[in-house]
DNA sequence: CATGAATGAGGTTTCATTCAT
DNA sequence: GATGAATGAAACCTCATTCAT
């Protein structure tokens, strides 16, 4: 027998051949044994562990989603003007593209795989949610102080994150682009755009 | 049995049954039991027309992706400034989002549940880079007759493709915006943000 | 593969390797991989004429539960006394014991095995139910004609039934009788239990 | 963790909530984790008291199957005539049927559910097979006093068994009959069936 | 005595594909 | 061209049993 060792550290031993598999093959395209395989667990330790595959693999998302975000969030809260915390955007997405594959790749992937999943995609509605509120109120801030131009706050909020995902997208899809790159200038672009200009 | 007809015509009758199961189900969660029950054809017909699951699914996926990328590669040749050319996407992108469901869901649906298949990702590529050729060389021409600002050509290209896939693809997730409303915002920053102002 | 076969006649082959499967190691015992090995057939076939393990069984069960209930129906539609008809009992039963083993194995075997299924249950309910009506309109002609003694009618049926089920039982469960025989008693206990005697 | 307690008291803690589960799902839809979440004991617990699930379960059947022939057992000692004693058969009947569901349930439903098991079948038969010789002993003190009509001993013996088992079985699969009513009048049908009338 | 994580064989079911008719 | 029965590998999941702690 394997060595009794923490579950919860059993979990997390799961939880990283879980990741490696998907970064390799995505949801439809692992199997449970695959996952056996990869953890060198049985598989009923699987399910002892997690209910069924949705619920590993939920968790598994869950676990990542959490990573990618946290430099986002910490960002929010810099105590600098609007305009310069747009601009930590580029850096927090340099770190999402720079990361190790199979953190990078989990989000989108997975968002995508399990495209069809009611209770998959209202959790992950959630998360997202709470990422547009606190961009909406970083947009607002900026506007109020005068840093921005007066435009729809929704708008831009929506907007702003669906530029971000989809460079990222693009970058995890292997287009033949310099990621990096292209987070530096749409950032540009992006404040660029939304400044507010005195001599107007 | 089933009276003869034109086979171009059946292949149409067929790609219609599977972008109808598609749109419901995705591609993984499309058995080609349901395109038989779908189509009212049976197995064997499928067969004939078509090599194989991937083959009729991407057959599909071209005559989508076809119809959606038109109004776009008519926009690239307006005679029109650049400026307003880039003001054309708005356009071109809200009839995307208007457009019937099942045209809608195929594209980025698509590309990502058949996320790990060599080829067909190889083919993708092949579409939207046709597609980054066309952008390049308009924000090429922008710069050069001096309408937009100095940026890097490539990293703009490949942002502004991003910036109206990641729109689309939120839209299609559902989240809780206004999608031509988003549009709408986020093509204005664009331009704003790449324009040339003299005062500078 | 396998000659193309007329598809009823698939069935009824299939049926009867469910039926000598199950004869020998009943419902749980039995894996659809036995049922596969004793047909012959693929797995694949096996869920082509039937939606699944349990719709399987049920129609072998109504299969032979209509062999069974047959001898009996006639039986009740004799032309005779309804005591000679009560005798008539006996060799139906005896018909019963002496029939092929996958045959009479089956009926309280399966009843049994699947106990706790509410949709099976209701179905063999119903089949029992009819043949009660029959035995309760026999009973009551008999006492109307004053072959029998006024006995309640609906507690002699039902007795009745599980008289001869329960004869049956023990029989399958292999009890050291000699079943034929305890039919024959029987039959004549009840019979002599029941008829009205003019001398009292 | 748990407070040691008498193992004998441990092994009734343990039966009792087999019981539980069998009455509602039977031999073969109780799991071993269904009973420790009934018992609220822990899996190594249940194996360190039993040797494996059938040990368990013919233990839990040992013990209601006592329950419930002792009654029919004091009967076969009462000193009254033996058409008195037959007629205790329907009191004795009636209390199973009233008894509670979990006790009552019980034996037909396990006799039936491991049908296939060897080792149980015969302990199953050793129990009704004592309880056979005190039939059987009776109905030939009935015949050898002239209570009784010279009937087949044998075969009256298994048959009354068969039908109190038979009405018993009914009652179980929840047929619509008024089963304590059935006991009362094929009680009475039995018994002028097999009494001596001097007549004759 | 007690625990509960670990095991892995075996269960049911799905589904892309083939091919005799 | 068209049909649909047949195939069988592979998927997900269950569960009786073991054993280190």
């Amino acid at each position: 027998m394997t060595p009794r060792i923490d579950p919860e550290e059993r979990r997390e031993e799961i939880l990283d051949a879980v990741l490696r598999c998907f970064a390799r093959t995505g949801y439809n395209g692992t199997s449970m044994d695959d996952v056996v395989e990869e953890s060198g667990l049985s598989k009923g330790t699987l399910y002892w562990h997690f209910k069924n595959k949705r619920e590993l693999f939920m968790a598994a998302f869950d676990r990542v989603m959490n990573q990618m975000v946290e430099p986002f969030m910490q960002m929010f809260e810099a105590d600098v003007p609007v305009v310069e915390r747009l601009r930590l955007f580029e850096q927090s997405s340099k770190i999402l593209v720079s990361a190790e594959q199979e953190l990078s790749t989990m989000p989108l992937n997975f968002l995508l795989e399990i495209w069809q999943d009611e209770e998959f995609s209202q959790h992950y509605l959630d998360v997202l949610g709470e990422f547009a509120n606190s961009t909406r109120e970083m947009i607002r801030e900026g506007i109020e102080n005068g840093e921005l131009r007066e435009v729809d706050v929704d708008g831009v909020t929506w907007g702003i994150m669906a530029l971000y995902d989809g460079i990222f997208l693009y970058h995890l899809t292997g287009f033949p682009m310099k990621s990096a790159n292209v987070f530096e200038v749409m950032t540009n672009v992006l404040i660029e755009g939304l400044v507010r200009r005195d001599d107007k």
